[in-house]
DNA sequence: TGTACATCAGTGAACGCGCGTTCACTGATGTAC
DNA sequence: TGTACATCAGTGAACGCGCGTTCACTGATGTAC
């Protein structure tokens, strides 16, 4: 077999992440296959070799923020699947709703990046959505048990409003609003924990 | 002048009515100008007697929810702008996280239908989606303080909590899932209210 | 070790299609007389 | 009251464009001998 045997594969993986980024960016359908390809380095002719359809690439860029950026961000702030600590929590929500998850349009969470996008899609887009949801409610879920102030229904809600919170922020055109918006959701995240 | 004083008037708003319908459903750019005029009973050479462009329809057909549809919602949950009572937040979070708005795709809030198209949209679309959140926060401020149990903040937390709840609850393909985000939603903005 | 070959990842032209927008027109309607 | 006219809301063909996808090909690479 002519080049490597895992060519294919990092091509493949180079491919998704740099969609990743660009679906982040413009939404689905404001991102084409020519832009993704020049984006990986490719030209468009060869995305068929990888990919069933522009939409099966959608759901793999979306699940891939799970273990790839994502797992970036969680190490950054100190989230560690096999070391939890009571204080998570609160970490996790402070990292989500920060400054510098706002400001990271490329890597942020496709949670708040393409939710209506999402929501019209076909099923394994919204079950790669659902993934995404699963895990950071599960890490909420455990950190909350850990210092016995919830369980799922609790680690359920906070990402609700985690969620909420960068949702409405990224759409107003009022930054101090926005700020004003992901400050009070942190709040009152924190307050729920504590009481 | 041919045609009655007002027709330009009522053709304008049945275009704007449709649109709001069309965009809450297939989002913008899932959405011809050729599937409005249609949808309106017209034809789409029409369109650019009434507006610039089909953004410019996107920001009214956005705005338009506040005293249209939202109003019907409003007046069918009892929330009233001029009788404000103390269970005025709740009725509201409760009809807000309903089945029945998860349900009813035409006629939803724009700010769980749309939250991605319009973060990357241009100003005045972003405007009308502040002047929505600004209406039901403001609708939630007015209630929490006659109450004594919150204020400006509350209010701020309890929108990002609603609208991400059903943000969430539209995207996830386990509808079991999706009402359980939407209880848990709810029954946090309660104890947040109560507490 | 060196060479001929087979494979298949990657190329780029081409396809059919639908879109936003423009434009010359048409014909229903209110007004002037 | 009745008619000729001016207006402009609405029509539908046409425009240029970019898209997702297909396809015949090319050439870099691992393998067989």
């Amino acid at each position: 077999m002519p080049y490597s045997a895992d060519h294919k594969r990092q091509t493949r993986q180079e491919i998704v992440e740099a969609a990743r980024k660009l679906f982040n960016t413009h939404g689905f359908s404001g991102v084409s296959i020519d832009m993704i390809m020049k984006s990986a380095g490719l030209t468009r002719g060869g995305f068929y070799n990888h990919f069933k359809s522009k939409e099966a690439l959608y759901a793999e860029a979306v699940e891939s923020f799970l273990m790839g950026r994502g797992k970036q961000w969680r190490d950054e702030a100190g989230i560690d699947f096999e070391n939890f600590c009571p204080e998570m929590a609160e970490q996790m929500m402070m990292s989500y709703l920060s400054d510098e998850h706002l400001g990271d349009v490329e890597g942020q969470c496709p949670m708040i990046a393409l939710p209506s996008d999402i929501a019209r899609a076909r099923g394994d887009v919204r079950l790669s959505y659902q993934k995404l949801l699963e895990a950071m409610s599960g890490l909420l879920q455990k950190s909350l048990e850990l210092n016995g102030t919830g369980g799922r229904k609790e680690a359920l809600s906070l990402t609700a409003l985690c969620i909420g919170g960068m949702v409405v922020a990224r759409s107003l055109p009022d930054d101090a609003l926005a700020a004003e918006v992901r400050n009070a959701a942190l709040q009152a995240g924190i307050s729920a924990i504590a009481g």
